[in-house]
DNA sequence: ACAGTAAATGAATGATCATTCATTTACTTG
DNA sequence: CAAGTAAATGAATGATCATTCATTTACTGT
């Protein structure tokens, strides 16, 4: 066997698999103490190692906090460009697979809403927060209008404006996300793939249906 | 005159009046410097006031910070409720004033929006954040759903979902309000304006314009 | 098995920051 | 104006926390 066998729980691991262990830890901190309230000894504790763990792996608590908010960005991106990018599927597939990736269990975790609106909430007074993101929000922005476009054509709606509908999709989606993380005894994930779908019907009614 | 004169620029006020000043410090501070970022002696150098004075007037920080939460909820809803409940107004017209708050310079002040999006941020992990909001959410929501009702009769809209609208356009403001925080070179008050105005439009075809 | 290397530990350090409170300053009243 | 009261100050205190690094532990190759 060349995997490595260890007596030791806290055996290492490769240097990739640790930063993960440890961006993990990240996530359920902030998720329940908050991105103020998170200390290095929560994470570490988290993650059941010592506290001078993350100064080895990452340089310092800065750099790890904006390794886990990448670590999410590309999570995030990564899902919708392989839908985006499927030649298998029409673009009416891709916007319901788009709309249905949004809403699902693995974005519709509360801990990782939480690390996205504790991020979000301290992005005026740190601008690299901001940047990690600006590049795919616009991308993303760019791919969904697109498939708008496409869909438009397609369908012959002449008074469609495919950015509009865009923006309008991607506000609601995060102001959806946000009442999923604040309220989540209001709407389901379900519920609330059931309003955007809503409105895209109202938009493109030959291809969708509330 | 009653009113007391004095040689010194930090003379006594009014103790409403010094809560309403480091309040308004708080915010800027929350803005500039994030809801983590700001300190004791941050807040009262905005001020231009001496560290002590925060627990003079408010019992410690973490109460300032939730009266400053208060402070701002407070106005959000007050403006609101006064547009409610002004009988000199139709169902269409309040809505039309109500969407005009909700982009109004008054409320898309970014420092503002940064405060709501600092709360909202940390809100997972402190329920008493959530608590001052709870209360007033459902009952503009209900407002709101009271609105949408009286113009689904009026114009004999059959297929709309009062509530369904209400959960719509509360989630598109709040994803455009982040919108306008994050990215201000993008969206103009103006224009988020138009983005719900747009989707009322789809709505009440008879009574609004995209 | 042993030396050498890499990974992990956690006590110690020093910086930051909220809070306290003795003192000062401003205002009020008789 | 003087004595009394209320408001404001800011140096000192103590708690919290990120970071450091000397030491320990685990792994690898010979």
């Amino acid at each position: 066997m060349a995997v490595s066998q260890s007596s030791n729980l806290r055996q290492s691991m490769s240097a990739q698999a640790r930063r993960d262990q440890l961006i993990l830890a990240t996530i359920k901190c902030i998720a329940t103490k908050g991105l103020s309230g998170t200390t290095m000894a929560d994470i570490t504790t988290e993650a059941g190692l010592s506290l001078g763990i993350v100064n080895l792996h990452f340089k310092s608590k800065e750099k790890l906090l904006i390794d886990t908010l990448r670590y999410i960005s590309d999570e995030y991106t990564n899902g919708l460009d392989k839908i985006f990018n499927d030649r298998s599927k029409t673009a009416k597939e891709k916007i319901i697979a788009w709309v249905s990736y949004d809403f699902s269990r693995k974005i519709t975790d509360r801990n990782k809403l939480a690390v996205w609106f504790a991020f979000w909430g301290e992005t005026k007074s740190r601008p690299t927060y901001l940047a990690i993101c600006a590049n795919y929000i616009q991308e993303l922005a760019d791919n969904l209008t697109q498939l708008f476009s496409q869909l438009k054509e397609e369908g012959g709606y002449e008074q469609v404006n495919p950015t509009l509908v865009c923006t309008c999709y991607t506000a609601m989606a995060d102001g959806l996300w946000l009442d999923l993380l604040v309220t989540p005894k209001g709407l389901t994930p379900t519920q609330a793939r059931g309003v955007t779908m809503h409105y895209l019907a109202t938009q493109f009614p030959d291809h969708f249906t509330a």
